[in-house]
Formats: C-alpha cells, sequence, structure tokens
RNA sequence: CGCGGGAUGGAGCAGUUUGGUAGCUCGUCGGGCUCAUAACCCGAAGGUCGGAGGUUCAAAUCCUUCUCCCGCAACCA
C-alpha cells in the first residue's frame, strides 16, 4: 500500500516562523506513523519560489532572485531538518525539470481552451504598484499608502473555473472526507462555489520571476499553476506523457496545508487537475495556527517564535511534542514559553523521563547486570496494566485515522502514567527488602516490557527519545503487543528530560529577547 | 441581516450531533511513599458552562436575541 502526503511548499520570501514548521512536523508524524504501519510511503515538501514579493525582497538585498530564492530554500532546508523531519523529497519551483512541465501543463490547458486571454480590471495604485479588490480598500483608498486607488485593466491570461463548478461541488459532495475539518468545506461551498466562480487570472505581466508563458513571453505564470501543480510534477507527470513513478504515486492521499490556502487546494487545484483529466487527491486537510497567547504571530507585532531558536533552548523532541501534542485538532491553539516549559516539565520529564529512570534505576539497583527475566508471579494487578498496554495500538489507530494526533499522543501518556500507579501498588521496594525476589523480577519485567511498547509507539512523534529509550532498555524489539517472553539485561539511565526551573529560563529568555533587540 | 468557528473553575482544553448529577491536563492546598529529576501515588477546594429570554419534568447541550474574539469574503503565496 502506497501513501503520498505532501505539506504546501513555502514561500521563499523569508524565514519561516514555529507556525509554519508546525505544518512540516504534523505532516512527519503522519509520515512515519505511516511508514510504521507498513505503507510504502512517500512525503513531498519543498518552497514556492516565484512571484513579485520575491523580486522585490531580492532587489532590497541586491541580490538576484534566484541567488535571494536559493538562500531562503536553503535555510527552509536547514530547519525542516532541524526538526528531524523525514521527507522523501525536498522540491523547489525554481527547478529546471518543474519549470518545463508548468510550461506544457500551461500550453496543454491554452490549447484546450480552458485557458484564455482576456484582460484584468483592477483598482490599481500607481505609487504602490499594486492592485486591490474592492473589499481590501480601506476607505475606498489603498490600504497601504492611503491615496486614490485607479480602475485599471491589464492584459492577462485567465483560466475556466465556472466551467468545473458543477463537477467540483458533486466530487465534494459526493466525498465527505475530502475536506477537513468540515467547517473548511462549509466556508468553500458558502462563500464560492454557490455564489458563483469567477475565472481566474492564472498569468501576470507586472513582473517576470517566474516561468514564461511559452508562447508568450509578456506574461509569466502566475502561482496558482506554478506552485499548486508541484505535487505533480516532481513525480513525473507530464501532460506530454508521465512516467510510471507518476501512477504509482497519484493521487496523493493528504495534502496537509494551513487554514488560510485551503481554497487554493479545494477550489483552484481540483479544477487544475480536472482540466488535466487527473483523478483529485484523497484528502485536504487544513490545519489550524498557533497563537502566540492571543494574537497571531507576525513580524510587525514583534511576537515571532522560530523552530531554530526553541530547538536551541528546549530539544527538537520537546518542541515536536509541544506542537503535536497540545494544539487541538480543529481550532487555533497557544503557544507561549510558559506552555512549552509546562508541557515539558510535566509529561516528558515528570511523567517519561522520570519513569524510565526510576524504573531502570531499580532495576539496576536491585538485580544488578543479571539478566532479566519474565518470572511469571502474576497478581490480579497486573493485567490491568497489560491489558492498557495491548489496547494501545487500537486506540492510536483509532486517533490517527482521524489525524487526531494530539490525541494519539495521549493515549500513550495514559499508560505511562498507569506505569507509574503501577509502581506505587506493586512497591519494588518493598518486594526488595522482603527478599521477595521471583514477584519482583516479575514486576520489573512488565514494566520494562511496558515502557518499551509506548517508546515503540512513540516514534512517529518522538524519533530521538523513542530511540534513546529503547537503546537504555537495551532491546531491538518493535513489536507494539506486551511479550512474555523477553529477556532484558538493561544499560546505565540518564534522565531524558531535565526539568526546567521556568521562573528562571524565562528570565533569560526576557533577557535574550532585550539584547537581540538591542542588537 | 455576507459565510463560518469560538466564548466552560486561575491557565490550556473536552463535553453540545443522540437534552438527564459538569469532565481532562496543568496550577493551588492537604496526605502518602522513598525506587526516581522537589519526582511518583491518593484526596480536597475552586465553575449559576459569555449576557438575556424561551421550550421542557429536566439545557453547557434545543430555539430566539444580544455582546465580545477569530477565520474567510476570490487573485494577497
Amino acid at each position: 500500500m502506497k501513501y503520498y502526503i505532501s505539506t504546501a511548499i513555502a514561500y521563499a520570501s523569508g524565514k519561516p516562523h514555529i507556525g509554519n514548521t508546525y505544518e512540516i512536523v504534523l505532516a512527519d508524524a503522519i509520515a512515519r506513523f505511516k511508514r510504521q504501519k507498513g505503507f510504502d510511503v512517500y512525503f513531498q515538501t519543498g518552497t514556492d519560489e516565484h512571484g513579485e514579493k520575491v523580486s522585490k525582497k531580492a532587489m532590497e538585498a541586491g541580490i538576484s532572485p534566484q541567488e535571494y530564492v536559493d538562500n531562503v530554500s536553503r535555510e527552509i532546508k536547514r530547519i525542516w531538518d532541524l526538526m528531524n523531519t523525514s521527507y522523501d523529497k525536498f522540491v523547489r519551483t525554481t527547478d529546471a525539470h518543474h519549470k518545463k512541465v508548468v510550461e506544457h501543463i500551461f500550453e496543454y490547458l491554452y490549447n484546450k481552451n480552458d485557458i484564455y486571454l482576456g484582460s484584468y480590471e483592477g483598482l490599481y495604485c500607481t505609487p504602490c504598484e499594486s492592485f486591490w479588490t474592492e473589499s481590501q480598500l480601506v476607505d475606498g483608498k489603498c490600504p497601504d499608502c492611503h491615496r486614490e486607488v485607479q480602475k485599471r485593466s491589464e492584459e492577462a491570461y485567465f483560466f475556466r473555473l465556472s466551467k468545473y463548478q458543477d463537477q467540483l461541488k458533486k466530487y465534494i459532495m459526493d466525498h465527505p472526507h475530502f475536506i477537513e475539518p468540515v467547517q473548511r468545506k462549509n466556508e468553500m461551498i458558502n462563500n464560492f462555489i454557490d455564489v458563483g466562480l469567477q475565472d481566474l487570472c492564472v498569468s501576470r505581466t507586472s513582473f517576470d520571476w517566474g516561468v514564461k508563458v511559452p508562447f508568450n513571453d509578456k506574461h509569466v505564470v502566475y502561482v496558482w499553476i506554478d506552485a499548486l501543480s508541484n505535487y505533480i510534477t516532481n513525480i513525473g507527470y507530464d501532460p506530454l506523457g508521465s512516467s510510471e513513478e507518476f501512477t504509482k504515486w497519484w493521487p496523493a492521499d493528504l495534502h496537509l496545508i494551513g487554514k488560510d490556502i485551503v481554497r487554493f487546494h479545494t477550489i483552484y487545484w481540483p479544477i487544475i487537475l480536472m482540466a488535466l483529466d487527473l483523478p483529485l487527491p484523497k484528502q485536504v486537510f487544513g490545519h489550524p495556527w498557533l497563537l502566540m497567547g492571543q494574537d497571531k504571530m507576525s513580524k510587525s507585532k514583534g511576537n515571532i517564535m522560530y523552530a531554530d531558536d526553541l530547538v536551541e533552548m528546549f530539544g527538537v523532541d520537546a518542541i515536536r511534542y509541544y506542537l503535536l501534542s497540545e494544539i487541538p485538532f480543529a481550532n487555533d491553539g497557544t503557544i507561549t514559553y510558559e506552555l512549552i516549559m509546562e508541557r515539558i516539565n510535566t509529561d516528558l520529564a515528570n511523567i517519561l523521563g522520570n519513569l524510565v529512570h526510576r524504573t531502570i534505576s531499580m532495576v539496576k539497583k536491585y538485580f544488578d547486570e543479571k539478566e532479566l527475566n519474565n518470572k511469571k508471579v502474576k497478581e490480579e494487578i497486573d493485567n490491568e496494566l497489560i491489558e492498557a498496554v495491548n489496547d494501545l495500538t487500537k486506540k492510536v489507530d483509532q486517533k490517527m485515522d482521524n489525524l487526531e494526533i494530539g490525541l494519539a499522543i495521549e493515549e500513550i501518556f495514559e499508560v505511562l502514567r498507569k506505569c507509574n500507579k503501577y509502581i506505587d501498588d506493586t512497591t519494588p521496594w518493598i518486594l526488595y527488602k522482603n527478599e521477595n525476589l521471583e514477584r519482583l523480577e516479575t514486576v520489573m519485567y512488565n514494566l520494562l516490557e511496558s515502557i518499551r511498547v509506548c517508546a515503540v509507539m512513540l516514534q512517529p512523534f518522538l524519533p530521538q527519545t523513542s530511540e534513546e529509550i529503547l537503546r537504555e532498555l537495551n532491546t531491538n524489539y518493535k513489536e507494539e503487543q506486551f511479550l512474555e517472553n523477553n529477556i532484558y539485561k538493561v544499560k546505565d539511565s540518564k534522565p531524558i528530560f531535565n526539568r526546567i526551573d521556568i521562573p528562571k529560563k524565562l528570565e533569560e529568555i526576557q533577557k535574550g529577547q532585550d539584547k537581540n533587540v538591542l542588537g
């Protein structure tokens, strides 16, 4: 079974903040999970590098657009790698092959008469060199410089969205899970499809950083066809003849995107695919946003967090954990330094890290280097733990099927909590004092084996931590069930996550930020 | 009346579809334990579920209305 998952390609106009980075981590967790389940996974991400904003930024920086996007793309890739994400391919819209296929697609749609030459009419602000829509105006004036705008028209190519409108609506209605979460679907149908789609402007003459329209080099292909088609150009699609690879992977199983670009992925993109006679992706999930306290992160508000800073402060898996576990499925989530540290302390240091450490320490202390077997001196209380461990796969699978990653992780931590309770209930130190060694060995075995299963289950979410725990347990078994006949010979244990002194750390962060502002 | 989502103990959230003693995690307070990272386990306090009105034997949950917050409102990636 194949599984094709993609993130949106990140716009290469600047460094992505933690909110942008959230998406690649989500996708990575899903991709790793699917691989663990035995799927043949293809996970694609990358950068969208054309457009006016990029060429302006490059000009400001005094370098060529290509140089500019090379730098930004490298930086984005560095951050994706820092987050330990397991993408199979990092694509760029400036790749020669991508550009060539975009030309083919544009020409194919033009020859099919789905694209035609018309004129774009809009409200233009001459000093700002930009078009605005009626609704973007502030008091009828340019929202940037507050000057008068003029009606102006510009030659442009248009794509006949309206032609496919009914076909698209039918598809969306017939496939209830095509657009998730469901609120997003309602927005699209009520706001766009039912009011009637306008034809889409798919070329520009006002800038030239992009793919040239092959039969009219006054025009560059505008973002829609250029960026969205990355999902097929990079797996071997070509209207003039696709590769075998393409038929293997397409249609995508999941496009994971931000909720702000749902429209592009559930209206424009499906219609482009219909025009190309290609099947539609199975699902488009518009994930929520991370809010910094109550506010949207933005440069102008100065409330941006960057993934690389956070990883340096807290470690990759701590940040992955926060993003994956704490952000709700459908609604926007909150991120603050305090909340991150609270999660690290209570979940990672106390419940997980301390459990592993106290368990292994006891084994070392009570049995030293001896090989540990399951003596099977069972008591009623053991069954509860073992059942919880054995039910875990099923529960996690259920949550993951709905992409409820946070709830899946919660299930694992529920079992880790049970392990902590099991220690209190069985009081190994008393068994040791009473020289009840057979029972003690059984208890310790149950704990080690339960921790092993949890560590295996954590792999998609906290890959590094998972590996570290398995190394401490000194085991290679990857079964997701409680094994009765495993053997343990544990190594030394070091705490995996250290508790953070929150007030102290907050002060440090504050100092660092002040320094940055001054510097 | 543009469309949609949200408002639940100090914080972050679940519960609303299929009305019936308000739940989870954190924090706070008290107790227990000592293997462990002031950790782990148990218990308690704390909410008239944004406001008002209605339906009902019974509403966080259904209806009406109001207030506040957020996303979208089409070419901005």
